[in-house]
DNA sequence: AATGAATGAGTCTTCATTCAT
DNA sequence: GATGAATGAAGACTCATTCAT
């Protein structure tokens, strides 16, 4: 009989998953420490080897685990709306992954934004089931004539994911001023379905 | 009598400066090495510090150095042409910049992404004559109707940068593949100015 | 489970103290290298900072060991005897604490001579107690006309202590020769006592 | 001809022992720094080495000179009074010479009672016709009944000597708050002379 | 499995000294 | 002789990782 549960092998697991995300999030990788990392999970520096084998290898798992959570929203995709309104609920979808999981979102966009080559390849990894759920909505609205067709969509999708990402970064450096996480959605969608060229009346 | 004379002294300090972005954009700051900089100079270790009296302080020069670069051009604005035109022009003068100084924008680039609380501010203080200057080239737009007058042009501009920086993180992340730097100003312009919305027949 | 128990713990940090002792007494605390004290010690240079943040905390440790042991001293004063008696007895005890810890007490009477702004507050703060003892021998001698009442007592503790020290300095600047150890507690209470004027026929 | 005059040389010279035992008196030898003293004299720092082959020579530059004018006294002793007039007179020549030289003289009672393998040979040097001076006051009161005879003279000499530092010392380390250098020269022969012992009405 | 002390390679930074001008 | 930039050896301190308990 093991001396932990499964179970709760994996609760100090997750809470040293939770306790590196923040420290990530608030230091980047190099000035993180693992000390700071295991007082924050409430256990012992040595046993953050026990579950991780090295200080990369956790910062990979909290990668992963900030991309998976994000990508799982779109395994349920909202159906049946315009494209715009599939969009926006994407995003909407989005945006309560960052809200429950601040501190994941963070290392992940950060580190998308940042083109280390120690890490870039890790996020284009794991953000690569994300991009390509969004390619499939962009497609169809290309099929259904509500979306350009003069671009690649691939390329429309990480443009679209890229400017969520954006607003994330002006959200979290204005010290949550503009945007607030509420307004991401519309502005997302705003910004990558109509631009600021002038109106004719429709829209937001 | 000096040993240098003030334009040698200069000298050395752009080959630090230049030495300096090199590591800074591609390790990042914390990975960066003092050793390093200082061999690719051509200095020794401690001349670094007759120039620069902390590995902090040298960073903040480079990132002047790339925010000044990039300012200049906003003084030089191409006049007469549309908003579209206008835009179009401050991308393509900003991506000659970056040609130009590649190292220094992507330091610069990748600490805007990066919100880091050390060296956010920096960053914030530098690039803030530009957003301004973009602020005032959107605002004639929206005087003369060329560009939605239904979001605060302060918050247009900074999308309008932001789409820039996104592209350049997409460069450089891809490896140069796409997009590359020629389509950066039109791509950037199109995103910002159209949207993703449907054509009438127009634009691209 | 800890690795080391609190006993262990205490051992190396005892090491360590004594270690550091012997350097800065030989060198002086800007001379004194960490390497060296590790070494002496028997650990590594790293685990040095695991018991002092810092060499300047290492070296106040090392001052407060010191005065420490000075001070205990006073807590067992000699009563009964004359005052003459009495301080004799205190400089021999004193003597006994030197003969013990030369290295600790070279350094508190190294630093208490030197008046460096850095160190001169430490030792101050740490003799204080050792002070304040022998300040209450003078006025009980002073109370019962054994010694002058025209200076002040604090004055003449601080003489008192002050030749005790001049005595260590001659000792350990002679390389041993004169004064020994041995003698320094007669001629102390011979040269605060009697002083250089003619003798009527008593004394030493 | 030379570019500069043996004055202008010599004033320069002077100018930079000054600095030093400035620098020195304040921070030690080893936090001494040759860019504070070259400043603090007006030159660049290259022109120190021009003068002193040396931090180390330097040093020994500013003892010797602190010991020279020290000694000086002791060539000009005063004559005809009791030895106690006399041992005041010198002591109170001495702290004309602290006065002039402050920084200087506390450089070598800081040395004189650091007992550093590497500078105390110098203060001892040094100081030699200084203490075999005051010997030589001793054995004339000694001759005249007026000093003990039990006590080797040049031991005598060196409490002498000892308790006269060892007042400046109390009073750079009270910050001058208690002794005054006006008290020095009388405290300094009465704890000599007088010791602590009871009075039969005679004394300060 | 958990612990936390020990380790030592790796870094920034300082500063006496040199030497080209 | 004066200058001050260049040098590089040296030192304090950090921290991911190991491992005895």
């Amino acid at each position: 009989m093991p001396r932990l549960t499964a179970a709760a092998k994996t609760e100090v697991r997750e809470r040293l998953l939770a306790a590196a995300a923040e420290e990530f999030a608030a230091a980047g990788f190099d000035a993180a420490r693992i000390d700071t990392i295991a007082a924050r999970a409430g256990v012992a520096k040595g046993s953050v080897y026990n579950y991780f084998s090295t200080k990369e290898d956790l910062f990979a798992a909290v990668i992963a685990e900030g991309a998976r959570a994000a990508a799982e929203n779109f395994h349920r995709l909202p159906t049946g709306g315009t494209t715009r309104e599939t969009l926006e609920a994407l995003a909407a979808a989005d945006v309560e992954v960052v809200r429950a999981q601040e501190a994941f979102q963070k290392v992940v966009v950060r580190e998308a934004m940042s083109f280390r080559p120690t890490t870039y390849p890790l996020v284009v990894e794991h953000l690569a089931p994300y991009i390509s759920a969004v390619t499939g909505v962009i497609e169809s609205g290309v099929a259904s004539g509500e979306v350009r067709s003069d671009q690649p969509s691939a390329q429309l999708a990480l443009a679209f994911v890229g400017i969520l990402g954006l607003l994330y970064v002006q959200h979290w450096g204005s010290g949550g001023t503009w945007p607030t996480l509420d307004e991401i959605p519309r502005l997302a969608v705003t910004l990558f379905y109509d631009g600021a060229g002038p109106r004719d009346g429709s829209s937001s």
